[in-house]
DNA sequence: TAATAACTTTAGACTAGACTAATTTACTGC
DNA sequence: GCAGTAAATTAGTCTAGTCTAAAGTTATTA
């Protein structure tokens, strides 16, 4: 039963105001995603169908336990993705913000798991955290003359060679 | 004039059945991209009226210079998400392609080209390269125990012990 | 408690993009 | 050059997702 991305969106705005507010009204989906309220009422249908929500005519929104499990999973793909575009290729937050929300819906949980681990190893390993240039993110302007190599290579190379002796 | 995914994908599907066959048909398309022939003579028909690909009823299919030009920059995408997925994250290439398939619509210029950067620092890195986990993709599996640190990082580590003595 | 405001739903229209079935056109081999 | 086949187009249908406008429901407050 996969969801349409348009659907998975309304499901995660659920759970993000359903995080600050306990319980959602269509009006809050509504401004969250920028469409009409009557969008709102015509998804809120769909995800009744599927269980994943809990929702009765003019009543708040909750989530059922299936529908959580499935925000959660897209709250953290979205952040998954927020984290390497800021942190690793350093792109402004909004922008990274952007191309989370819309590739989210895209790629296959396996595929996300392995950008967590490499998200996981930038973060522990010494050298790769050496190279994270404040403001640019990692390694993306080391590489600073035409040898093709960047100081670090360099610094590297060169205690290569002590060691060496 | 922002195209929609799926224009965009039959406008790539153009161009790769030119390169192979300097002029595309219909008949290539539809099969291409698995959609049913009628789907094609309807995209033809908005891809000419944009005055991305020349095309009369009945007709072969060529692009015109700006239908090459945004086709050449979706292959562009393609390819670096590709090849991202592929040697960086050491994703099997049908996933990495799907992944590619999709994403190359959503993600703007900018962030593709900070993709770009990053594998050509990658690539150039010394000590980037060396981390390289046949199968595993870059540094994928190095984290290897409890202590946070992958092989490289101890290297390292021992050589700047030995070369601050 | 009645009026009003705010919210929600319904009804109906529209668009993009796909499909099938029927028709039209173009090509190929005799 | 014509018959048969392959390809392309047209016509019409369907679905998902959006919208506006109107009507219905709930909550607030005088």
């Amino acid at each position: 039963m996969k969801l349409s991305s348009s659907l998975e969106d309304y499901l995660e705005a659920i759970y993000n105001v359903i995080k600050v507010k306990t319980a959602a009204r269509a009006t809050d989906i509504a401004k969250k995603l920028n469409v009409a309220n009557s969008s709102v009422t015509n998804a809120l249908q769909i995800l009744v169908n599927h269980d994943l929500i809990n929702h009765a005519p003019y009543d708040i929104i909750t989530l059922t336990p299936e529908g959580t499990r499935i925000a959660k999973q897209l709250v953290w793909k979205h952040e998954v993705f927020r984290d390497f575009f800021t942190t690793v290729l350093a792109i402004d937050s909004d922008t990274a913000n952007q191309c989370a929300c819309s590739i989210e819906h895209i790629i296959p949980d396996e595929v996300v798991e392995r950008f967590v681990q490499y998200l996981d190893f930038e973060r522990q390993c010494e050298y790769g955290g050496k190279r994270w240039v404040e403001g640019f993110g990692f390694r993306r302007n080391a590489v600073t003359d035409e040898n093709d190599q960047c100081e670090v290579c360099k610094e590297g190379q060169e205690k290569d060679a002590r060691s060496e002796k």
